[in-house]
DNA sequence: TTGTACGCGTTATCAG
DNA sequence: CTGATAACGCGTACAA
């Protein structure tokens, strides 16, 4: 591995000259700073960050963490952050759980942005800190150091239902997520809440518990025509149930929405595609979001309490 | 930020038996070990890992580079090299181009797997050695330390438009990617040899220049209309771009695959949902395979020529 | 069993 | 304008 001090060697200056340098310091004379630039060309000399981040004690990276690799938006959340972190010239790398451990600490990182249901709260809580926020966007944690930026996913479940009371629906079917996961939580309270308010009485035989994944939204439609009952209007928590959902729907000829409608939430590319209703959640921004309050944090900002960005309800085909 | 030498000064010993402890030696007296242990404990002490890194260089890192939101698949190529690190006990971290300069060195990492063409040749060579070999997912680079794993892309693509020949298809279309991609350099030779084998000619205003994304299909076909010629079958280069070229033929009234067939590649999620024809290429299998060939060669083994994966054709519904 | 001295790659300070 | 040297936090010989 090619150093500092082998720069310096070949350009027969000292290691302090290079460093100069390469930190654009004018003390050096534009003759030996061009030679050397075109040294470390040549040789394919980057600094080593480890190195630098010893001594100067300052750090410009911040680690984005996940471990599902099926749910396709946290590209597009990744994509927020990244180019809101390049703007401002911070470096991102991205950790699964396993190496989270090791490099969300703030001798590595100053900052972290976590979505990853793997780690605990203790964990993010211990080494979260003064030099160390995080951004949570996966749960809510109310401390000085972490702020949680998340979906409103009430507001917008409990538009989209009352939406739907208004078309005339009764009979309603829910196909929810993990009873652990945020997003299901809010999104379930939403449903709960507003056939409440309507006076609609909800049958919990309509409710599946899924797990986000296309094939237990087919499982829970499999079930409810085994028990011989469907509802009028099936509300998934996610896209990727409502296609599961559909596809067994269609298996039984049943028809979408001539004999049942159908919604999800997430928006992702298929659902234009195949017309499903559903809640369109702003992931880019949602990551853009993050990454500036994040550095803000770092910046010295105080944890105001949770920002959730509102969602919009797409209708689409899917629904009578 | 409490270091080692707090500890120490705490424990009221040296340093270096406060590392030891740490690294689990057998050198220390089991009181003195469970004082100094309970102290980190206390102190919530852990150790700054770029001094440790720069003492002993990471050895059980790999670092994965991308720089594309859009493509769904390489959530499933990083799933699958997870896995496979996991197994073995490896870190994996995840860089965007550019904090791929900083942490793509051996000083930080053991290795790394790529799939960004804004890296370029030079620099993969020029940070590629015998203490970091590169696994190249992207491109082919035949060195001694860097290996590429890729799909086959050609041969599979002489198969799918050998069968559209033999279903009787004559005048064909093409939807390219990029040029420089490899991709598209190889699916494109495949398509092109296989007419010229079966005596079909290819007329160039069929070809269209794309860039991978849904909307470059739907400008393509937009431009074959309003030149008033469409050719039988659209062989796109990806699904994307398929699915782009679909919307623009519904929406002026040319059925698929009535008046004109379409092919796509990638085989995403998107693809089986739509009926969308296409290759199904092993992303989850291609990512693990990056992986294990990536250790071996950590391990000392040598590139022996790249690794091409073979792809497979689903018919489905596009294709008349 | 514990302590000392040194090296890792870089930057900051200060002397020349 | 340039160079020598001391940090930074940690691991590891080797000495005590």
């Amino acid at each position: 591995m090619i150093g500092i001090k082998d720069i310096a060697k070949i350009a027969g200056v000292s290691v302090s000259t290079v460093s100069n340098v390469l930190n654009g310091r004018k003390n050096v004379g534009k003759a030996t700073r061009e030679r050397i630039l075109q040294i470390c060309a040549e040789q394919g000399y980057h600094p080593n960050i480890m190195g630098k981040n010893l001594k100067t004690g300052r750090k410009n990276t911040i680690v984005f963490n996940f471990s599902e690799f099926d749910r396709y938006f946290y590209l597009k959340i990744i994509n927020g952050v990244h180019d809101y972190l390049k703007d401002n010239d911070y470096d991102l790398i991205i950790c699964t759980d396993k190496s989270s451990k090791n490099f969300m600490r703030s001798s590595f990182a100053s900052g972290a942005i976590t979505l990853d249901r793997k780690l605990s709260d203790d964990f993010l809580k211990s080494v979260s800190g003064k030099n160390f926020p995080i951004i949570l966007m996966d749960r809510v944690i109310d401390t000085e150091y972490t702020k949680s930026v998340i979906v409103d996913n009430y507001t917008v479940m409990c538009e989209l239902v009352q939406a739907l009371v208004n078309k005339g629906f009764k009979r309603f079917g829910f196909i929810g997520g993990p009873d652990y996961t945020l997003d299901n939580k809010e999104r379930f309270a939403g449903f709960e809440d507003t056939l409440k308010k309507n006076n609609i009485p909800f049958d919990y035989k309509y409710y599946f518990h899924g797990n986000y994944r296309e094939e237990s939204g087919y499982q829970a439609v499999k079930i409810f025509i085994l028990s011989h009952s469907l509802p009028e209007v099936l509300v998934c928590a996610n896209d990727d149930m409502a296609f599961g959902a559909i596809r067994a729907l269609e298996e039984n000829n049943i028809r979408v929405p001539q004999d049942i409608s159908v919604t999800g939430f997430d928006d992702g590319d298929l659902a234009e595609m195949v017309g499903l209703t559903t809640v369109s959640i702003p992931r880019y921004e949602s990551g853009y979001l993050a990454a500036k309050e994040l550095l803000e944090m770092i910046g010295g900002a105080v944890n105001a309490g949770p920002f959730k960005f509102s969602a919009k309800i797409n209708w689409r085909g899917t629904v009578r």
